[in-house]
DNA sequence: CCGTCCTGTGAAGATCCCGTGACGCGGGCT
DNA sequence: AGCCCGCGTCACGGGATCTTCACAGGACGG
C-alpha cells in the first residue's frame, strides 16, 4: 500500500546483478563511428550509457546521476574550457575524461587543472578509454562496494533497498524517493556524522549553494515519518554546525533530569550503533 | 618558515576548507635528466619528493606515507607488472602514475587494470606529469573524505574524526564544532607547541587581530570538558608567551609513583599519535 | 619585591544555525 | 485539462554557539 511504483522506476534494473554495480557514463562527442564502437563495448561491460547533445549544459547533467563523462572538447568549440570548468565545479564527484583530437601540452595541463581527471588523444583505442574510465571511477566503486543489498535493521526500523522503502513492524513509512535516499545514505554510514555538503552531493549530485536548506527539510520529513511510525526511538541526530548522524537510540526522557552518572539504558541491539547520544549525558553545570 | 601549501593548488570550490598541505611524491626512474627537471618543478610546487631505488619493494613504500608514485616500468624489467600489481594491492589509497617509454594499447590497459591511475608516455613534459599527478591526488582526496580516519588515542581520550567528537570510556565529551577542531588540531600536532596565531589561522582561516582571546576561551572550554570526563589527566599545556601543546600526562606524578597497582598509567603513550598523517608545521606570522 | 605582561575565568551580548510551517512550481496520472 | 504529489524555497522563531569584555591570578624580568 505504501509502495510507490513511480519512485522505484528509475532505478529498477540497476542492481540486478550483485557484483558489478553498473556505472552510468555519458558521452559528448560527434564521431558516430567512435560512438558506435564505444557504445557496444560499454554495453558489454554492463555500463549504462547516454549520448549527450553538444548543447547540453554542465548543470543539466546533475539529474542524470552519472559516474563519469567522456567529452570531446572540440565539439564544444570555444566554449569548451568554460564548459569544462563549470562541469568540474558543479559536479565535483563526477569523473571527467577528455577525449579529443590533437592537443598541446598547455591545453592538456589546462584541462587537467580545471578539474578533468584524464585526457586522452584521439584517435584512441576504445579499450584504453574504458580502462581509463575504470581507473577514474575505481575509488568510488570500492567505497560503495561494501554496500550489501541486504536490508538494514536499526532500532525498530528496517530499510529495504529492494523495495526502496523503510518499514516498522512490517508497516511501510511511505517515504518518497529522496526521503529514502536520505535515510539510506545516513543508515549505511554506520554512525558517522555526515556533513550537509556531503549529503547534498550524494543525493543531488552537485555542489550545494550556501543557504540551501533542502537537506534540513528532508531530514525533517524523514524524522516526522520515523516519529509517527516508531515513537520512543530517535534515529537522526543533529550535529550543530556540521551535519547529521544516524543511530537508533531509545528516547528516554528520564535522562533529561540528569544526575545519574551511569545512564546507559542499554536496550540491547542498538547498543552497537548507538553510542549513547552525547546530547543526553553531560548536562551542563 | 611559513606554511607550505601556498597557492599551489588552484582547486577552488572544493568543499573542504583546509588548504592541502604539501604532497609527498616518490619517483622510481633512472633518467637523471628527467629526475632533475621534475625534481626542480616539484620543489617549486612545494611537494616533498623522494627518489626510489629500482630495488625498492612495493611494500617498503608504506611507511613513507606517500600521496602518489611515479614509476617507469622499464626500469623494473620483467618484474614490472608484478611490482605494479603488488603496489596497487598493498597501498590501494596511493596514487600511481606510470610514466614510461613507448607502449602498446594492451600494455597501457593492463597497467590501468592492475590499478594504476594514469599512464603517461615518455618523453613527456614535466608540467603535464605534474598536472596528472594533481588530478590523481585530487581524485583520491575526493574519495578519502568520508573514509574512516582512524581515531586518535591519548591518555583516556579518544578523538574520532568521523564523529566530530572526542570520547572517554565511550562517553562523548559534547564538544562543539570549534572545540573539536581545536582538540583535533592540537592532538594531531603531537606534542609540538602551537602558537596562538597558527591555531587561529588554522581554525578561523584568517589572521588574528591583536588582543583576540578566542583561542584562550576555547582552550578553556575544551579543558573543562576534558577535566570533567577524564580527571587525573592533563592534556593541554600552556607555554607562556607562545601557545599551547597537547600531550596526555597523568595529573599527579606522585600519585602514579606511589600506587604500584593504582592508576597504572601504562599509557599507550602519545606515540600512537605520530601517525596523524599530515604534518602541521609551526608557522609564525 | 614590584611592575608589567600574559593567561584563566565567568558572564553577557551578538551571531549563526536549525526546526518548522507554508507556499509555488512542475511532472505524472486520470 | 485538471488534480495530486513530490520537491525546493522562503521567512520566522527559538536555541546553540561564538565573540567580546572585564577582572583576577600567575609568570616573568629587573
Amino acid at each position: 500500500m505504501t509502495e510507490r511504483s513511480s519512485a522505484s522506476e528509475g532505478v529498477a534494473g540497476f542492481g540486478s546483478t550483485a557484483p558489478p554495480p553498473g556505472l552510468r557514463i555519458a558521452i559528448l562527442d560527434r564521431d558516430s563511428g567512435f560512438l558506435a564502437v564505444l557504445g557496444k563495448r560499454l554495453e558489454r561491460a554492463g555500463w549504462e550509457q547516454r549520448i549527450l547533445a553538444s548543447t547540453a549544459s554542465p548543470e543539466s547533467l546533475a539529474p542524470l546521476r552519472l559516474n563519469a563523462v567522456v567529452v570531446d572538447l572540440a565539439v564544444l568549440g570555444p566554449h569548451g574550457w568554460d564548459w569544462l570548468a563549470r562541469l568540474c565545479q558543479a559536479l565535483p564527484d563526477l569523473g571527467v575524461v577528455v577525449c579529443t583530437g590533437s592537443s598541446t601540452v598547455a591545453q592538456r595541463v589546462r584541462g587537467l587543472r580545471l578539474g578533468a581527471d584524464d585526457w586522452l588523444a584521439k584517435p584512441c583505442h576504445p579499450e584504453e578509454l574504458i580502462a581509463r574510465l575504470e581507473a577514474v571511477v575505481r575509488r568510488r566503486r570500492r567505497m560503495e562496494a561494501p554496500r550489501h543489498h541486504q536490508p538494514i535493521q536499526a532500532g525498530e526500523v528496517e530499510i529495504r533497498r529492494d523495495r526502496y522503502q523503510a518499514f516498522v513492524a512490517g508497516h511501510g513509512l511511505d517515504l518518497t524517493r529522496r526521503e529514502f535516499e536520505l535515510i539510506e545514505l545516513l543508515a549505511t554510514s554506520d554512525g558517522r556524522v555526515l556533513e550537509r555538503e556531503f549529503i547534498y552531493r550524494r543525493l543531488w549530485g552537485y555542489s550545494m549553494v550556501r543557504g540551501d536548506r533542502s537537506v534540513d527539510v528532508f531530514v525533517r520529513k524523514v524524522r516526522q515519518k520515523l516519529e509517527r511510525a516508531s515513537p520512543g526511538w530517535r534515529y537522526i541526530h543533529t550535529h550543530f554546525g556540521i551535519g547529521y548522524r544516524f543511530a537508533a537510540e531509545p528516547a528516554d526522557p528520564r535522562e533529561a533530569a540528569g544526575g545519574a552518572s551511569g545512564p546507559a539504558p542499554a536496550v540491547g541491539e542498538p547498543a552497537r550503533l548507538a553510542d549513547a547520544g552525547q546530547k543526553l549525558e553531560l548536562a551542563r553545570a
